[in-house]
DNA sequence: CATGTTTGTTAGTAAAGCTTACGAACTTAT
DNA sequence: ATAAGTTCGTAAGCTTTACTAACAAACATG
């Protein structure tokens, strides 16, 4: 009989999993500062010299981390031998699954740079079809590569739980499909898979300067977010966080969803249902609809950012559309449906990384699963 | 030059800290698992026996476990010696600020029972005035603690920051006002301040049966959100998440709010403006203005329940007012709102932890933060 | 009564990071 | 030019941690 219900269970903490977070601290230091010699890294990590050598050996043997020669700068003392990581020691394979028509991928570097790209149309494939087809881009791409692969990330539509297993991908007929071990077993790397609009924000945080703080929205054919919340992401009580596209806003009626419900925030926002209202308009009443569809995302977003005390609101999606009257319309929106002291700096934007960020995205998490960075 | 924007910095972890850890875990399964043997302990921890021997050996000597004498059950083998928590062995004051016209406080034990209660009316205090009344109070309980004080704990109204600081809290005056370091000099032992709707999920979840992913909404003079997200409290990026009474909910205008705006959550939900609606009203006409206000709250809620998947909403206030056509309607908006399929086992119900839910909020902290338990 | 089981402890080992010390290589002051 | 001071990286030895192996104590069972 005790008061408190049953957490699960935290695990033991060994010496040698201490020493592996030190190492990924000293991988981390090099990774975010750059060149660096082993005394800086002692003093920024607070680890000792000693310590930190032991640990730039091993990451030498591995591989991961290079000697660059002695620092140029003049200054008293023995010069110092400058390390960095060995950015083209890897490589890191990249899969975006979220467009509708077309799996995307490509082969990036430890710095999340592209240097190879390939597609395959999905030509209303689904299920195993569809698996397929990921397995034969993933082939494809790894292939091409010209260092050992560190890794495989893909950014799936739908609910994705942490294990891998896409549970929900309506478009893609997928319900259970254990993605991450099928590719883990076909290629032999590791494998990590996480929703799109996860991917993303990382993507976003990683790369695009967001904060620790950040929901990104991903406008598309349908309508999705990611959450990061002091820096990891969230994935909610049945990892379908994010899932804002079936949440009614207003309480005027709208349109009918293909979810059945009346006036969900797909039916002012999505790219097929905003072109629809779109067509043939110009001038000031191509404005009020894209104001409209603005309002309705504020309105949506609102609760959100007061109850998360949210800092920055990123959008991702076509620029031509979002970046105009409907941004303008949102964030005036919010602005006056929230506490103005409280969230006088409160940004919204477009995304700086383009169509990329999905694959950068699920870059973002190999390296952070597989080196610690992030 | 690196892609990745600096995050501020993770901190080296030494074999100490490990030990330290494992400690909690050692404390931890006693604490949630009650009387067991160093060998229950080691089979449930993964440890070793010699380990958790050397463990419960350093508790014991600090006085936080007892030895209860061999286990009467008879089975092979050498009986085992039982231990315990010494539950009585430290006094946990607990304070909650979150009341409109008194300060209460609250000496508890280590399974949050409460043994002694004070309480100090504010009478329109503010400022250092009140801050002198908070300390009256606890100095009040900690003369009548027959255990040594473990910690204090503060449930605060406003925006508290991670350094027990209350960056802002109107009612009281305060602004800025260090209240765990004033508190930490005056009585020499450890503080923990947190807003009040932080402290009380913190109770329902270790007290109430919540989820690790829950949101428990304080409904009183104002309305204020706890937001617990696997099992962490959620702060925000300026300390202020869960302040949705002034989130503006629906686009029909409503009642004009002290913060300047129209329409916001509180104008519909708070208790006075409740009271205020109701006066006079009988029979059907009670129960609508009670389903009006369960109707803007679900309409608040449902893009919170999206965004965030969530599975548990708890509410916390005066029962007469909340259980009943507003529970009830709350409900109902949040599905017809939400992706029922996803949502299906949302659960939307009243604290079961009454009136003391900030003070046992308050012991969590301080359980949490000392010994790692909660 | 012999055998097997479970508990808690003792003894010894491996790993991790620490402090102390030192040689190498450089700048600066005399 | 020489001496002194500074900084870097490494070596040696120590402390802490949790591990394995082994054992005595105390019980049940055939």
């Amino acid at each position: 009989m005790t008061a408190l219900r049953p957490l699960r269970p935290s695990s033991k903490v060994l010496p040698v999993d201490a020493r592996g977070h030190n190492r990924s601290l000293v991988l981390q230091t090099l990774y975010r500062e750059g060149t660096r010699s082993r005394a800086d890294i002692a003093r920024e990590t607070g680890l000792t010299r000693v310590t930190v050598s032991a640990l730039v050996a091993e990451l030498i043997a591995d591989g991961l981390v290079v000697e660059l020669g002695q620092r140029e700068e003049t200054r008293p003392g023995k010069p110092a031998t400058l390390l960095d990581l060995d950015r083209s020691a890897f490589v890191i394979v990249g899969l975006d699954l979220s467009e509708h028509s077309v799996f995307t991928g490509a082969l990036l570097d430890l710095d999340g740079a592209i240097s190879a790209r390939a597609e395959v149309a999905l030509e209303g494939s689904t299920g195993d079809e569809a698996v397929e087809k990921v397995e034969a881009l993933a082939a494809r791409l790894i292939e091409q590569a010209t260092a050992p692969v560190l890794g495989i990330g893909v950014g799936s539509p739908g609910v994705v739980d942490l294990g891998g297993v896409v549970l929900s991908a309506p478009n893609l007929g997928w319900n259970g499909v254990p993605l991450q071990s099928i590719l883990a077993d076909r290629f032999g790397v590791p494998v990590l898979v996480a929703n799109d609009a996860n991917a993303a924000v990382l993507a976003e945080h990683s790369f695009g300067g967001a904060d620790s703080d950040a929901m990104l929205i991903t406008i598309g054919h349908g309508v999705g977010a990611g959450l990061l919340l002091g820096g990891t992401p969230l994935f909610g009580s049945r990892f379908a966080a994010g899932e804002i596209g079936h949440v009614v806003v207003g309480t005027d009626g709208g349109a009918v969803c293909a979810c059945g419900k009346r006036g969900c925030l797909e039916t002012w926002l999505s790219i097929p249902n905003l072109i629809d209202r779109l067509e043939g308009e110009q001038g000031a009443a191509r404005t009020a609809v894209l104001q409209e569809a603005g309002q309705r995302l504020g309105m949506s977003l609102a609760p959100v950012v007061g109850a998360l005390d949210l800092s920055e609101v990123i959008l991702s999606g076509p620029t031509e559309l979002l970046d105009g009257p409907l941004m303008a319309a949102t964030v005036e929106t919010l602005r006056s449906r929230t506490m103005a002291e409280f969230h006088g700096s409160l940004t919204l934007r477009m995304t700086t990384l383009g169509a990329d960020i999905v694959l950068r995205g699920a870059a973002v998490m190999v390296l952070s699963g597989q080196l610690g960075v992030s």
